[in-house]
DNA sequence: CCGCCGAAGTTTTACGTATAACGTCTCCCG
DNA sequence: CGGGAGACGTTATACGTAAAACTTCGGCGG
């Protein structure tokens, strides 16, 4: 470090304020009632004041035993469905003096850094997207609470789960192609292999098996635009009658429907509806715009904090899903009636 | 914290292993050579393994005063552009044992917390986009190393910069529609006051006002779809001839065009062309694909970080701007002569 | 007038690590 | 055979902070 004039520490501005620096601790810690006369403390205060005293972090969370820094692991930052979780975390935390480092789950980073190296901060708690797997294997054997995002509430086992109510949008969306009269029906999966994405192939199954006399074809494709539609050109190319409605695993995968749909010469949403899940930026940018199933990302990751905050003091977090709700939009019609 | 058992120290590795915690410390710190047998090494390897011991790091950072951790300060991450920014980061830092913290300046967290008290972690220096211009009040008054990305070489005093190659961008935008034979350009113009964007408008103004017979409109919008279809439609409703093409920003901006265009029931390529600039996901999602400067956000993130580590060595930075490249889709063509 | 209490501080200690400074013991060379 | 040079450690210390334990002093009730 070429750092020439170290920074001023407690000790500085106790000298500075003619008092100890167990007093300055005290008044900057606002623990002085009863302890430090006001006008001394006004004194220390201007003297941290005037020297620009910042406290030292790295010997405050060594003498505390905890760093009020949590880590907010997620899948790589692809899409701002997990900006807007941190922001939401962010916010909570903050109300609570609390600090959030961000672990997007490494891809093509490194060799598999752990995450407490990467972070190099110390913490108190995790908070995890059940879709950061890999990460997860790495913190594993360390025993901080830990909150998981969108995961199996049985298989988690002892950590608390904060889960949107994806199930109750897939319904949603299948209860509404359902009703427009769609019966041939394609699943546009994500491949991945992640509870929240299970969730959505099993309740399409309930739902669409349901309703007698339809058909529910399933392909995975890998999240991206180019991945979706490569799958979904070959699947709505096959022989035998064509599906009128497409079931997208999120919005990316429905602009790569969108794109196969396209290049077959077909249109959207007269010869075939698309539906996606999130309601990104991208939902409204593409033509026609997507009904799609719209997941409040900034309440998640608030709800997210929230339970690890009621974890570090000790309590149970209250449960619940997060509602979410279906935005219709001008991918989806009736089918047309060849 | 209801942490029961608390974590094992290199006091207790050394305790384990039958040595001093000096030795501990020389094994795992690597420093053994010449110092400690090599069968105690292992030893001691071997008892810092069972015990799952992880150094303290508040303790290692409060030691040897620094954290080798940076903080990435970047707008609000609403696109994936800052995501492959910070990917580029930490793998040139996580090469050189370092981490990276990420710091998306607030929108909403809170009452404008200051980055070091939202990061926790002591930091070993910054850096910075220019467009997360808020925080960097914050960060002045601190002489931590910074680098920032994608600011005004002569104005950021003292600080080094890395940049895009914009200007280069923006007169290829330009060559490419003069040469298709556009002369009536709009440009439609973020509404954020910072230097990349300032560049842009520079560049196309001098570019554009060297071929005889052209016109330029401005327009400014907010980076936003909806804002920008609201500010290029009424550009476009405006009396007068229409221009034939539209220059966009970045690709959120273009998107709006594109949703403008159409309102007007007009078509892309063929009665107005549209360019963007960044390359995002969305650029392909949206049809015609977009004509744009692909910007190489992994290699903006590393050349940052290598800045930055040679800043920390003492050395100067390499300096040459990072070249981008014009990729031409289906949404320029030549205008219609009417 | 004694004893106690509260105000206003100060002294001291511990957190866990890295490393400088300091012992041994053995070997080898002159 | 004296002593210097490794090899192999250990002891001691400092980093900056928070807080427990201690000191001092004036006032006041009994």
């Amino acid at each position: 470090m070429a750092h020439g004039s170290t920074r001023p520490t407690s000790r500085d501005v106790a000298q500075a304020a003619g008092v100890s620096q167990a007093a300055v601790s005290l008044v900057l810690g606002d623990k002085w009632r009863g302890r430090v006369s006001q006008a001394t403390a006004e004194r220390v205060r201007e003297a941290a004041r005037e020297l620009g005293y910042r406290p030292n972090l790295a010997a405050r969370n060594l003498r505390l035993g905890r760093t009020r820094t949590v880590l907010l692991v997620v899948p790589a930052l692809t899409t701002e469905f997990f900006a807007g979780v941190y922001t939401g975390a962010a916010r909570i935390a903050a109300q609570n003096g609390f600090g959030v480092v961000l672990y997007p789950s490494p891809e093509g980073i490194g060799p598999a850094r752990d995450p407490f190296a990467s972070a190099q901060a110390a913490l108190d708690g995790i908070i995890a997207s059940s879709m950061a797997a890999d990460a997860l294997t790495a913190l594993r054997g360390d025993q901080l609470p830990l909150v998981m995002l969108d995961s199996d509430p049985e298989g988690s086992l002892g950590a608390a789960t904060v889960n949107l109510d994806i199930a109750d949008g897939v319904r949603q969306v299948a209860g509404h192609l359902l009703g427009l009269g769609h019966r041939r029906l394609l699943h546009l999966a994500a491949d991945v292999a992640s509870w929240t994405f299970e969730v959505r192939a099993r309740e399409l199954a309930a739902r669409v098996g349901a309703v007698p006399g339809t058909s529910l074809l399933t392909v995975r494709a890998p999240i991206s635009i180019e991945g979706a539609r490569t799958a979904a050109e070959t699947a709505l190319s096959a022989k035998g009658p064509r599906p009128t409605a497409i079931i997208c695993d999120d919005d990316k995968l429905a602009a790569g429907a969108y794109k196969a749909v396209r290049r077959l010469g077909l249109r959207i949403p007269d010869d075939i509806s698309v539906t996606g899940l999130d309601d990104l930026a991208l939902a409204t940018a593409i033509d026609p715009e997507l009904t799609t199933v719209r997941l409040d990302a900034e309440l998640f990751g608030e709800r997210g904090m929230q339970a690890l905050l009621a974890v570090l003091d000790g309590r149970r977090p209250d449960g619940g899903d997060i509602p979410v709700e279906l935005v219709v939009r001008g991918s989806t019609a009736p089918p047309s009636v060849p």
